[in-house]
DNA sequence: GGACGGTGAAACTTCAGGTTGCCTC
DNA sequence: GAAGTTTCACCGTCC
């Protein structure tokens, strides 16, 4: 095999062949296990990088303005931005990720040190890829990570339109080491695929919504159609396929989302062309495509709720499937906890369960969790969530994703149980969730272009709702907006400003003293 | 003698990501 | 499993 000598000069493997494609001028991404690994190792590439750019200085600014409080996440980038080397994981917002990505699409970025998240879907080649970690952290501790994974990071080498050929390259640490990843990577044959309808969570959900769209009516119906999936053609044992099929439909019939018309249990025969329909709730569940399992836990919740307040909802919504990972409540966040359950007591829908308990541990993170909401709606910002709950600004805007998804998913299950005390309290909830504020600035969020910032901002100088807008000095209102957004905010509560009185001081009201 | 600071070893902690789904002005 | 972080014992210095 020919071989290739790269001249080391910092002693490490991934630093040097980093270092290398930027002196043949090309770009790399590296590829390693942890988020942290990411950050350190582009810090680690830029401090050996002295270049200066005005368009890296920029796209590094841009970089911190995508987030209202950049966090020591978002100042780490932009430092190593400045030199055209960058990090890349699911911590980051959506905003960064994109200017990453297309800057080193135009070879501004030179590169990029990267958890999977680059490895599968996007369309980002390299002239090479540096595979630093192949073993990662599961469920039995570190284990090398699937063949089939390899391949997708080993993929994204080589660009079409600009190389002929590109290499991807995985670092190892021994000679040992070397023999072992050839053996498994370069000559192992991926893994095989498994049908995802394999899972419970996952049958359920279809099975209902099959149900719920009449697309199949009876039980017979039902197994001809999943007897022709992958699944099936996997599974082989038809038999076992149709008890879980069973266990599933006696599941749905129990939590009251179909209905199984019995006639006549004469013959097997018949009872096999039953009629199986979908309950209106069953119906309504399908169409929210939320687990089955879930939305049953949101009725019983929602049915037995007395005294109710925020952290209620957000508890229920976090202890649900959709929603994992759940933030793991560590040694010394247990204390705390403890005390969250106590102060909310009377507010849980769902009881602690007994330590000894297998559902301990999920209760316990669903608490953690519910917390890191109720302080964002409690206008917490993203450091501050960083610090304490240790979840980066992208985590964060994930998670609110499905938390206001979730949230809307019970306030349709609470109306059609008819509780529309609990329904109304879900719906300013949810856009308390969705800008991160307090009940007070609900209605100064509603107007465009305002967003938790500015709000808070706006009522700290004692504009606190629509009609405080309508009646605020546009001088004032530029002041605390600047001049942009104070003029489209008079003009949508229907007070176009054709001119601006002189002397209206340039800058914008400080939320000091706050 | 006691407060304080520095040091290094030991103990402890933490560890990827993604898909759909709903509504709406 | 490995890297980063915290804890703790130990020692020397200074007042």
């Amino acid at each position: 095999m020919p071989t290739k000598k790269i001249s080391s000069e910092t002693g490490n493997a991934s630093l040097d062949l980093a270092l290398d494609t930027i002196k043949i001028g090309k770009q790399a991404i590296v590829f390693v296990n942890t988020k942290r690994s990411a950050e350190k190792t582009a810090e680690d590439i830029f401090k050996k990088i002295k270049t200066n750019s005005h368009k890296l200085e920029e796209l590094s600014n841009n970089i911190l303005k995508s987030i209202s409080s950049p966090t020591k996440q978002c100042h780490r980038l932009s430092r190593c931005i400045k030199q055209g080397i960058a990090f890349h994981h699911a911590g980051l917002v959506s905003k960064q990720r994109e200017l990453i990505e297309d800057s080193f699409r135009y070879g501004l970025i030179k590169i990029i040190c990267s958890t999977p998240t680059l490895a599968a879907g996007l369309d980002l080649p390299a002239f090479r890829t540096i595979l630093k970690d192949l073993k990662r952290f599961g469920p039995r501790g570190m284990a090398y990570i699937p063949v089939l994974e390899y391949l997708q990071m080993a993929g994204r080498a080589g660009r079409p339109k600009y190389d002929k050929f590109g290499e991807s390259i995985i670092v190892s640490i021994s000679e040992n080491d070397k023999k072992k990843l050839h053996e498994k990577y370069i000559l192992g044959e991926p893994e095989e695929i498994h049908s995802k309808l394999a899972v419970e969570p996952a049958l359920r959900t279809y099975l209902l919504s099959l149900i719920a769209t009449n697309f199949v009516n009876t039980r017979k119906q039902i197994i001809d159609f999943f007897g022709k999936t992958f699944w099936a053609y996997q599974f082989r044992d038809m038999e076992k396929l149709i008890f879980i099929i069973d266990k599933m439909l006696n599941l749905l019939a129990e939590w009251e989302f179909i209905i199984q018309e019995k006639e006549d249990f004469a013959s097997a025969d018949k009872l096999d062309d039953n009629k199986i329909r979908a309950t209106r709730m069953g119906k309504r569940v399908a169409e929210l495509y939320i687990d089955p399992l879930t939305a049953y836990f949101f009725i019983s919740c929602l049915k037995k709720s007395k005294s109710i307040n925020e952290f209620s909802f957000l508890q229920m919504v976090s202890h649900t499937l959709e929603i994992r990972p759940l933030l793991r409540a560590g040694v010394k966040d247990q204390d705390w906890i403890q005390e969250k359950i106590a102060e909310f007591d009377s507010f849980l829908l769902e009881k602690e369960p007994s330590i000894y308990e297998h559902e301990y541990e999920d209760y316990i993170n669903s608490i953690k969790t519910a917390s890191m909401f109720y302080e964002w709606i409690n206008e917490k910002d993203e450091e501050y969530l960083l610090e304490n709950y240790n979840i980066r600004p992208g985590e964060i805007r994930g998670k609110m994703d499905i938390a206001y998804w979730l949230l809307f998913a019970s306030s349709e299950i609470s109306r059609i149980l008819n509780l529309q005390n609990l329904n109304k309290e879900i719906i300013k909830l949810r856009i308390r969730l969705k800008h991160g504020v307090k009940e007070e600035l609900l209605s100064l969020i509603k107007i465009k272009g305002i967003g938790r910032v500015r709000a808070r901002k706006l009522h700290f100088n004692r504009v606190k709702d629509i009609k405080d807008v309508k009646n605020a000095d546009i001088t004032k209102l530029i002041q605390i907006l600047g001049k942009q957004v104070a003029l489209s905010v008079k003009k949508q509560v229907g007070q176009e400003v054709k001119e601006i009185p002189k002397g209206t001081r340039k800058g914008q009201v400080s939320l000091s003293g706050y």
